[in-house]
DNA sequence: GGGAACACGTGACAC
DNA sequence: TGTGTCACGTGTTCC
């Protein structure tokens, strides 16, 4: 995906990125965070988390299809006691796999609240498709985690501005060393050496 | 604040945006996304959410200070049925005021899980302050909410990259126009004509 | 075992 | 009214 650096189109330009790992149903990378000892797959474009990739629906093949073992538990069906799963009376679930983290989502079944709980899954996808660019634009990612890449996209942010600023009173520099061609031994390198002539 | 461009330090560095906070507790402002009616208060560093400017403590203050009228209900006690609200023998709450967004955080009682609340809440407060502080660095933000901001900074990374390129390249071809003072009229501004020149 | 991190469903609110 | 957003507590997994 092309960084695109216009304003009023990059947030449907962005949503391109997911497609990408529509294609790797299998394997994602687990979302750990400050340790990061799991095996860093192949992602073609960024090697964040598959939550962070996949799009709406993509969810609901990685959770329904082959790895559809670790459905059945919690069982929260849309409506009342959602949440209280404190109680004892859950089967063993079966083993889920590794990378899967967090809260399982329940079996997709229509309800007065499923509009809801839909919308408010759709914002977390968009929401984590937004930080897998934002961590594809950050080449200095330290951790995997969210705050480490907020961190570390503010740092980042903050060395470009700062370079770009070096860098445009260097040209400005050399720029006003050729404005008056009749100086002979102009600076390039040197601001305040430039500044001095130009003051003099 | 100032943005430091230390990769190393910049977790912790970035933490002393809070600070500024602390002296407001009454009329934060609200986090409406998209909209953003609300009278944008007068914030020293950015005018962001008080949500994600206050310290761990400072959601207590925020919560247990004057505004306690919005306690009371929901009486989420940190065991069991903590989320099954749908029950309908709750009490009228008091009308909470408009700027509280979100379901209020319940009496903090003593109980097993209440580390794992608190641990949660404290990641919640981290991850605010990282988008207050990304908040801070991205001029270009077009709206208040998180995914906004988040597709902001990913564009604003990409136009400075783009920028600091070009200067770079500038100053490239100034500098072996220099490099080479035998070229009588070497040029300046357009990067292509001195690329013929150079390869000429 | 406990801390850390994320996903989830849900309540509340703004527009 | 419906849609979008955020905070919250909780479940779950990993180290």
């Amino acid at each position: 995906m092309a960084i695109s650096s216009s304003f009023s189109t990059i947030m449907d330009e962005l949503a391109a990125c997911r497609s990408f790992s529509s294609s790797i149903p299998q394997s994602p990378a687990s979302f750990s965070g400050a340790g990061g000892q799991h095996p860093v797959l192949e992602f073609e474009y960024c090697d964040v988390p598959e939550q962070w990739l996949e799009d709406d629906d993509g969810i609901d093949k990685l959770w329904d299809g082959s790895t559809a073992t670790a459905l059945g538990n919690g069982a929260t069906p849309s409506a009342p006691a959602g949440n209280d799963v404190y109680v004892s009376d859950k089967p063993p679930p079966a083993p889920a796999p590794k990378w899967l983290r967090g809260r399982k989502p329940g079996p997709r079944t229509v309800g007065p609240v499923l509009s809801h709980v839909e919308a408010e899954r759709q914002r977390r996808d968009k929401l984590n498709r937004r930080f897998c660019d934002l961590r594809a634009a950050v080449p200095t990612v330290s951790k995997m985690d969210r705050a480490s890449l907020l961190a570390d996209a503010t740092a980042y942010i903050a060395e470009l501005r700062a370079r770009a600023e070096r860098l445009e009173i260097e040209v400005k520099v050399k720029q006003w060393g050729r404005w008056r061609p009749s100086m002979r031994s102009w600076r390039c390198g040197c601001w305040g050496s430039a500044r001095r002539r130009r003051c003099a």
